[in-house]
RNA sequence: GCAGGAGUGGCGGAAUGGUAGACGCGAAGGUCUCAAACACCUUUGGUAGUAAUACUGUGUGAGUUCAAGUCUCAUCUCCUGCACCA
């Protein structure tokens, strides 16, 4: 250890702290950047290194952007409520209040330790009372303006965690939390209308420069298709089945219909259909299985036909049979399809199972084997035959718009948002209930968890509120009884717009106010984890949306940019994680190494969006060059001005730095920071001005030395109140240079020259190479390319 | 299956169409030391050669170009999302 990292990085720390070095000011007249990362959920785990890359990336263009007179709000939060902290309460037994309050202790000492130049003034975690009746307050919002509403519907259920999950919380059949398998289950639920915004959430990516793979995520999630619905009329009612098709043009091509087992045309008619309780046992046979069973492992197609009620084909008329199969979901759609088994993988392997006619609309293919998914001509398709794709689809469209058989339509993948919890550990949804009223605000917010240590989940999956007579129990001040809603709001309701309270934390009048909406604006740039980049992301911009639509914010889009870091795996190239032990504690590295190290190195390690291997060689690397930075202040000098050798280079530098810091390339602006350093060693001597630019240039990625070495060398203003070094755009290019010389694209010799020198005089000096002239005599010269100050190429036959 | 991204030394990784392998790690040799650690110096893609130098080299195969890691086409592999989406 050469230098005192330890004393050093406390010292810096606390000086900060006391001068409030980080403090964003509301309404200042410096221009404005709003930098923010996602604020993590405290758990029990405490810091990962994973966190430490993100956090020093954004710090160090925070710092960066300060020194170069932004008023820059960097703020940083908990995420608090939610599965992790409660499952860790029980896990240790404690309240999840108390959790939560000594994991958000280590936390913040951990990031601290850092050196991570937040606003601490402005931190709050989303289970503060004074932040979530804010949040609750904003869900009123949502219910008044028709947007929030209670349905009964199929949810994913997880019978370990004993909870609904949202179908995003449910991905891939299992639960995002304890990885169990997730089962179908019926419940009431709140939900909130996000499927009304699909289109403007899709329109708004326009208006945004994230990153692409965070654009499409976006764009997969919502999954708009074009196509049309149609009306097929059922022979034995007065009643018709809608189905919603991306190809009406294959239309002749239908031999049968399928709904889903939960379609409510089959309780509507119950009494038509004449193998009810045959359909009932398939459809809770399908509800045992869970998501995984249903798309995964059994792509082997089942179903029952419904006896007793038919359609008809409306263009030809057809009768055709209708089926109930688990591989129709009543949320896409319109819960039934139009089988089209020729041209249709699904509908063939089910046409074949159940020995049904196959009727190919479009030549190509042979259907007796697979579907025919191709392009081609229509055939045995009447009005159409003849016709390619986008002629069909269109007089398919007209005709049916026409006929007022059905219409053209738009669809999209994107679901409404369910809304409710059966937990303890989340906001209550504040809303109360009578039989004369039905469900209405209520206005006495925050409506405040109790107290209760029977926090855990109940067996019937009902909320543990439901236990809790005096919370459940209201009486308004006219003594009219009411019933609370139990249920509590999932965590993403709290980051939905954690972004906004920052603008103004401690505001107790309003969520926010709106000088500061005004004043902050957009998120310039929000960095986190391609894991929030669909459904995080999703809510908080439908959230935003919204409050938009309803005047309570000025832009509608919150993120103008949004970048994803790429993930720290464990050495050896797997994921950190416990059972492995290959978990790396940033601790254990600050205490070894120092904060600065850990920073640099997290930043040198590779791409910033892509993934990296960490290596504990490779933290020893950037220890080093800090200890070499710490070394070389024996060197300085008393001139004020650069040294004649080092001018060019550290323009260069300047330029270098600035701008990969501001294109996220940190890896390289170190780089070039040790090219710098390597150099300097080199000299006798380096003057004052050559190391506190060089210093400034590393301050925003270690911090505590740079500030710490300034200070001992006397070379100026602390850091945190200096300007940011600028470059000389002359002085960049250097006056002399090695030109390279190649003979026919190889290169066959290097020589000095003049960075003024002419083409002419460049390619006399490229021939007077020995080497060069062993590759050319003898040879005739069909051209010579000059490219002045870098090469010349001499082709020869 | 669909979409996106990536294949470069022993390793992490650099390269506006213009010197491939910057920078770092590791390794080898050396200096310091009683010794070690730290530090410092030298070397380090492969093959041949004392060397100068030559050939070869960015997953594979073609192509465009004076010049290709970079552009075009084809192909293989890996990763990451999404997925019975009608």
């Amino acid at each position: 250890m050469v230098y005192n990292f330890k004393e050093i990085e406390k010292k810096w720390q606390k000086i900060w702290e006391e001068n409030k070095a980080f403090r964003a000011i509301n309404g200042s007249s410096k221009p404005k950047y709003y930098y923010l990362v996602e604020f993590p959920y405290p758990s029990g785990s405490g810091l990962h290194v994973g966190h430490v890359r993100s956090y020093a990336a954004h710090d160090t263009m925070a710092r960066k952007k300060r020194m170069q007179g932004y008023n820059v709000l960097f703020p940083m939060g908990w995420d608090s409520f939610g599965a992790p902290a409660e499952q860790y309460a029980i896990a240790n037994n404690i309240h999840p209040k108390e959790a939560v309050a000594e994991n958000v202790k280590v936390f913040k000492s951990q990031i601290q330790n850092l050196g991570i130049s937040f606003d601490w003034e402005r931190e709050f975690a989303t289970s503060d009372p004074d932040y979530y009746k804010w949040t609750q307050w904003q869900f009123q919002k949502f219910f008044e303006h028709g947007m929030a509403y209670k349905a009964k519907t199929l949810v994913n259920w997880c019978g370990n965690c004993k909870t609904v999950l949202s179908n995003e919380d449910a991905a891939g059949g299992v639960c995002e939390r304890c990885n169990a398998s997730v089962v179908q289950k019926e419940q009431e639920q709140w939900m909130l209308k996000m499927k009304d915004y699909a289109q403007d959430l899709l329109d708004g990516l326009d208006d945004t420069e994230y990153s692409d793979r965070v654009k499409l995520a976006q764009i997969e999630w919502i999954k708009r298709s074009e196509g049309a619905l149609i009306n097929f009329k059922l022979k034995e009612l007065d009643e018709s089945l809608e189905v919603f098709t991306t190809r009406p043009d294959t239309i002749y091509g239908v031999t049968f219909m399928v709904i889903s087992p939960e379609h409510p045309i089959i309780e509507k008619y119950h009494q038509q259909i004449s193998n009810y309780e045959e359909l009932e046992a398939y459809k809770q046979e399908a509800h045992k299985k869970t998501e995984f069973e249903r798309t995964q492992l059994n792509k082997d197609k089942t179903g029952v036909k419904i006896s007793g009620i038919t359609a008809a084909n409306p263009l030809s008329n057809k009768e055709i049979p209708i089926f109930i199969s688990d591989y129709v979901m009543m949320n896409y759609g319109t819960g039934a399809i139009m089988a089209v088994p020729a041209h249709d993988e699904r509908d063939y392997e089910f046409a074949k199972k159940f020995s049904l006619p196959i009727i190919p609309v479009i030549d190509g293919g042979d259907i007796s084997k697979e579907a025919y998914l191709g392009d081609g001509v229509h055939i045995n398709s009447e009005i159409i035959n003849g016709k390619n794709l986008d002629e069909a689809i269109n007089i398919i469209s007209d005709y049916i718009e026409e006929n007022q058989i059905g219409k053209r339509t738009v669809n999209y993948k994107l679901q409404d948002w369910v809304f409710s919890r059966q937990r303890f550990w989340g906001e209550p949804i504040p809303l109360i209930y009578n039989e004369q009223d039905g469900w209405k605000t209520d206005k006495n917010l925050p409506v405040l968890l109790p107290d209760t240590v029977n926090y855990k989940p109940t067996e019937d999956g009902k909320s543990p509120l439901t236990n809790i007579k005096e919370f459940v129990n209201y009486k308004d001040k006219n003594g009219v009884e009411w019933i609370r809603e139990t249920d509590t709001m999932p965590n993403w309701a709290g980051s939905s717009w954690y972004w906004l309270r920052y603008m103004d934390p401690h505001n107790d009048k309003e969520f926010v106010s709106r000088e500061a909406l005004e004043y902050w604006g957009q998120v310039d740039w929000y960095n986190g984890g391609m894991e929030h980049a669909a459904r995080h992301l999703l809510y908080a911009r439908f959230w935003n949306h919204f409050l938009y639509n309803i005047g309570l914010v000025p832009y509608k889009e919150p993120f103008k940019k949004r970048v994803a870091h790429g993930m720290i795996l464990g050495e050896g190239g797997a994921k950190m994680s416990k059972s492995l032990g290959n978990v790396v504690n940033p601790d254990d590295m600050v205490n070894l190494y120092g904060a600065d190290s850990l920073r640099v190195y997290e930043l040198f390690i590779g791409d910033y969006e892509k993934d990296a291997t960490w290596s504990d060689q490779g933290i020893v690397g950037t220890h080093r060059f800090l200890n070499r930075t710490y070394r070389i202040k024996e060197k300085v000098t008393d001139v004020n001005k650069y040294s004649q050798k080092l001018e060019c280079l550290m323009h260069q530098t300047i330029k270098k730095v600035t701008d990969d810091i501001d294109n996220m390339k940190y890896n390289t602006a170190v780089s070039s920071l040790m090219i710098l350093l390597n150099e300097m060693e080199k000299q006798e001597v380096i003057t004052k001005k050559d190391y506190r630019t060089y210093l400034c240039l590393l301050n925003p990625i270690a911090p505590h030395i740079t500030e710490e070495l300034n200070e001992i060398c006397d070379l100026g203003d602390p850091f945190y109140k200096s300007d940011w070094p600028v470059y000389d755009k002359d002085k960049i290019v250097d006056a002399e240079y090695e030109l390279v010389v190649q003979v026919n694209g190889k290169v066959r010799g290097k020589t000095v020259s003049r960075t003024d020198a002419s083409k002419e005089e460049m390619e006399k000096q490229a021939k007077s190479i020995d080497n060069v002239q062993k590759h050319i005599s003898g040879k005739e010269i069909v051209k010579i390319i000059t490219i002045p100050g870098k090469m010349v190429n001499i082709v020869v036959k």
